[in-house]
DNA sequence: CAACACGCCTAA
DNA sequence: TGAGTTAGGCGTGTTG
């Protein structure tokens, strides 16, 4: 029988064996769980080689079984192995402790693999991982389970050695030998077997607010639970368990009489539905703490696990983690948080922007009529909070959040959970706990808080990509080369990595390779590196992956996508990791040597195609001055028989070339679209061909026009070829357009204007459309005007407690406001939008909550929003153009001395003259006489 | 007024 | 946020 791993844990047998369960997916979408006994948890620990028979019996004392092997220590070349012993232990929670009483052991040096959870250990050592495919031979029940009747299955306990690999997604990792054959059919012929159906359950609570404020569970009830089902659950997409009675005229309406009744029946139903996946929307945070403690007031088990457990809900420092056995628990606002950049993360925002659908509201204040009345009002009630229900569901499913994460779950091994709760680290570590198993390498325990702190105080030596000199300005005709997953690459081609890294020990031949960051590393020919070998083996996966998805229907195609980013994300990761302080496997002078090679690398692109000068076309081909010169032998054709352009790199971010193509001579000819994508090609293969495999540089596409301003910060008028068609698109980068601590007028002024400049040329255009701008501005009321307000909306994140800020922050202050007056508080990790408003004072102390600000008739600081938003991003694009402030504020006499005026000038006037004024009015004031 | 620290967000 | 990395621009407010 095979199964899909959705999850795994283990429990005890009588004589206190652990049993690991595993808990699955079948083909058709049955949940099924395998229970396999017989596997031990085991560590390392490195032994002084002339103690070995007394280190033995020492640790045998202590009840535990131990063998000598020979295993490699996690970094360094080394010649040979060390002596080390396996110890084997009975209780997978005794390890920990065991490995302090191992370490006190005359002749025990260190201490390897101590802090792996048991299920990993599992899943590591039977090659096994998170929604990849499992088989077990199964004796009874496994192979008729699919026609059993309807219900979860059990099967075993089994030997642990009965269970194996099945098939093989295409991006499941293989082993060392496969090199040769890169790609999926690599795999012993393994077929991938498609993902079986997740059944999804989405839901909401809705909880009743007394008077208007943020509810609590020690007062306040649970009224409303919304449940959103795909596949339908008895014939129904949705339903809403009501905590009161009530005539329900509707099937889908659930009138639970009581709020103890209703959450028994929704446990009732979760259980009954029986979903793979329990999603909601800020559960993590709210929900689920809310309805555990109700639960818990109100005595309703919540025992919903696959294996009868209960749901486990942990808060860690600043975050909430949910568990639930067999089942993925899934909060989607930290998925699209990661996911999509947003101004705002509320539900009715990102239903919006990503859904384009509307949320029904209902204000807090109203919740509490509503809720005691009937018939129409109740309605509505019930409405809306079946509509939050409906948006989790299909933020999910519609935008097929969970096929990345599946996708990174089957590459590096790690279970769904995790990956979707975890970050890279996790990830990277469990496929490297495989690949260096593969090669007889340990590794080390997680670093213990003084360590990783000693790390963190070290890896400011870490340097980072460089960064070129952009030549500012305007630019035409400029072609966009990169490398191609260059720190990758970059490992590959220089055999970079910790099994490499020469510390201590020199290989026989003495063959290194010496990084521009210093140290040394051994030659392929000594020892090839693990994580190189890794890396080859995903970027072979990610090319034969895209090369698939060109002949792929629609829907193979989304999942063969989720599969090439995942192995994108992973083959960056490792990079990163190699420099994160908590990792356990840091290495700095590893990460030093990728990122000092690819600083030599960009510079040396820079100078390669400086030193190659021009590019000719000719007959449809490009062509180097040498091959021009070789080509027409001594009689050099004649002009308009060819096109010759000069090249210079104006500009370079780390991995990235930005070429200008000028074209040769006063009558030179610009370059077509083909003739520069010709010339691209030819720059791009010839310094390809001058670099260590696999390193390549690519052309990735021309731009007509080009606003280079600072570093980082650049727009383009790009042309690519999609599908043999040219599409031309601007492309921002860095500038206000893409910040999302700048207002939407400020963000679509600059837009068009940049549209305006690039694919127009039309500067005076521009300058008209910051006029009228500055003029609405100007002429602002907020009455006659109200949507406007949308658009002077600025947000930051408010990203740790008020009291750990050293300075004042306007979103942070604004924060502070909204605690005073008692509303609805944002807490840390939102983003707050606010107005600046009107009035006295520093600008920080001016933001204010934009509905305050209608609500309460306070006036926007138009001043601020046109010296502040408008008129710093929009002269940084026209002042190249010799465009002044003057020629974009020029207005009625009356209206041209308020535009001049400080902030708060108009303040300022009525305030009594005694008080000194502030520093930032006396500046400006000071300024006035420029004019 | 220049130099600086802080905070935020983005590029890669 | 129980954590992939550094480079870099810019606004705000303070300091010397």
């Amino acid at each position: 029988m095979i199964f899909q791993i959705l999850d795994a844990n283990y429990v005890y047998d009588p004589d206190g064996f652990p049993i690991v369960q595993l808990f699955g997916t079948t083909p058709s979408g049955r949940p099924v769980t395998v229970q396999a006994s017989g596997f031990r948890p085991y560590f390392y620990a490195r032994i002084d080689e002339r103690r070995i028979d007394s280190a033995i019996d020492g640790i045998r004392e202590m009840g535990l079984s131990a063998e000598a092997v020979d295993r490699f220590r996690p970094v360094g070349y080394q010649r040979r192995p060390s002596k080390m012993l396996k110890v084997v232990a009975k209780d997978p929670k005794s390890v920990r402790d065991f490995r302090e009483s191992v370490l006190s052991v005359p002749g025990v040096l260190e201490v390897y693999e101590t802090d792996v959870l048991f299920k990993n250990r599992f899943l590591i050592d039977l090659d096994l991982g998170g929604m990849r495919w499992a088989e077990v031979e199964a004796g009874n029940g496994g192979s008729d389970l699919e026609t059993a009747p309807a219900g979860s299955a059990t099967i075993g306990p089994v030997p642990y050695t009965s269970l194996r690999p099945a098939g093989a997604g295409p991006a499941v990792a293989g082993g060392a030998e496969r090199e040769k054959v890169p790609g999926a059919e690599a795999r012993g012929g393994a077929k991938a077997i498609p993902n079986a159906p997740l059944r999804t359950l989405a839901f909401d609570i809705e909880c009743l607010p007394l008077h208007g404020a943020m509810p609590s569970p020690e007062t306040s009830p649970v009224i409303m639970v919304s449940l959103a089902f795909d596949p339908p659950y008895k014939g129904r997409e949705d339903l809403v368990l009501v905590g009161r009675d009530l005539d329900c005229p509707r099937g889908d309406v659930l009138c639970c009489g009581g709020e103890r009744a209703m959450l028994a029946r929704f446990v009732e139903i979760l259980k009954d539905y029986d979903p793979d996946v329990l999603a909601g929307y800020n559960s993590a945070e709210f929900d689920f703490p809310y309805l555990e403690e109700r639960a818990r007031r109100l005595n309703v088990e919540v025992r919903v696990g696959r294996d009868g457990g209960p749901w486990r809900v942990r808060k860690i420092v600043n975050q909430t983690r949910v568990e639930i056995t067999g089942r993925i628990v899934v909060d989607l606002l930290p998925l699209v948080r990661s996911s999509f950049s947003l101004k705002r993360y509320t539900l009715r925002n990102a239903s919006l922007e990503l859904l384009g659908v509307e949320k029904h509201d209902v204000d807090p204040k109203e919740m509490e009529a509503l809720w005691t009345s009937s018939g129409d009002d109740f309605a509505r009630l019930v409405s809306y909070s079946r509509r939050d229900s409906y948006l989790a569901l299909h933020l999910l499913t519609d935008l097929q959040l969970l096929d990345k994460y599946i996708a990174l779950a089957q590459t590096s091994g790690s279970l769904l959970q995790d990956v979707i709760d975890g970050g890279q680290t996790g990830m990277v570590e469990n496929f490297l706990f495989r690949k260096f198993q593969e090669r007889g390498r340990v590794i080390p325990p997680k670093p213990d808080a003084d360590l990783s702190s000693a790390r963190a105080a070290q890896s400011s030596e870490l340097k980072g990509g460089e960064v070129l000199e952009p030549k500012k300005g305007l630019v035409e005709d400029v072609l966009i080369l990169d490398y191609r997953s260059l720190y990758p690459s970059i490992m590959m081609a220089h055999n970079l990595c910790y099994s490499t890294v020469v510390t201590d020990e020199r290989p026989p031949s003495g063959g290194v390779v010496k990084p521009p960051s210093g140290g040394e590393f051994v030659l392929p020919g000594e020892a090839p590196g693990i994580v190189p070998g890794v890396l080859s083996d995903l970027l072979a996966q990610r090319t034969d992956i895209k090369r698939r998805m060109k002949s792929a229907s629609e829907e193979e195609r989304s999942i063969l996508d989720a599969q090439q980013y995942a192995l994108k994300i992973l083959l960056n990761s490792f990079y990163g990791y190699s420099g994160y302080a908590r990792a356990r496997l840091y290495s700095l002078p590893l990460a030093n040597a990728v990122t000092s090679f690819g600083r030599t690398n960009i510079l040396n692109t820079k100078r390669m195609v400086e030193e190659i000068g021009s590019v000719y076309v000719r007959d449809g081909k490009a062509l180097l001055p040498e091959e021009m010169a070789s080509a027409s032998g001594d009689s050099f054709p004649a002009v308009g028989e060819f096109k010759r352009f000069d090249l210079s790199v104006v500009y370079g971010d780390t991995d990235s070339v930005f070429i200008r193509l000028k074209p040769f001579g006063g009558s030179g000819v610009k370059p077509t679209l083909e003739e520069a994508e010709l010339v691209g090609g030819k720059i791009a293969e010839t310094v390809t061909s001058r670099l260590p495999p696999p390193m390549e540089l690519v052309f990735e596409a021309f731009a007509r026009r080009g606003l280079f301003l600072v570093k980082k910060r650049y727009a383009l008028w790009v042309f690519e070829k999609v599908g043999g068609e040219w599409r031309d698109k601007i492309k921002v980068r860095g500038m206000e357009t893409v910040r999302r601590d700048w207002c939407e007028l400020t963000s679509k002024t600059l837009n068009r204007s940049l549209e305006l400049v690039l694919m127009e040329g039309r500067v005076e255009e521009a300058v008209d459309l910051a006029k009228s701008v500055i003029d609405r501005l100007q002429r602002l009321d907020l009455r006659k005007d109200p949507e406007i307000l949308e658009d002077l909306v600025l947000t930051r994140r408010y990203t740790k407690s008020t009291a750990s800020y050293k300075n004042k922050q306007p979103h942070v202050q604004l924060a502070e406001k909204m605690r005073a007056r008692g509303g609805p508080v944002p807490s840390v990790g939102d983003r707050v939008p606010f107005v600046i408003v009107r009035g006295r004072g520093l600008f920080v102390d001016r933001a204010e909550d934009p509905s305050y600000a209608l609500e309460n008739g306070l006036l926007i600081d138009t001043d601020y929003y046109i010296n502040k938003q408008i008129l710093p991003p929009l002269l940084r694009l026209l002042a190249p153009f010799g465009v002044s402030k003057e020629q974009l504020v020029c207005c009625p006499e009356q209206q041209r001395l308020f535009d001049l005026a400080p902030p708060g000038a108009a303040v300022a006037k009525g305030r009594a003259p005694s008080g000194p004024p502030a520093e930032g009015q006396e500046q400006k004031q000071k300024s006035l006489f420029d004019f």
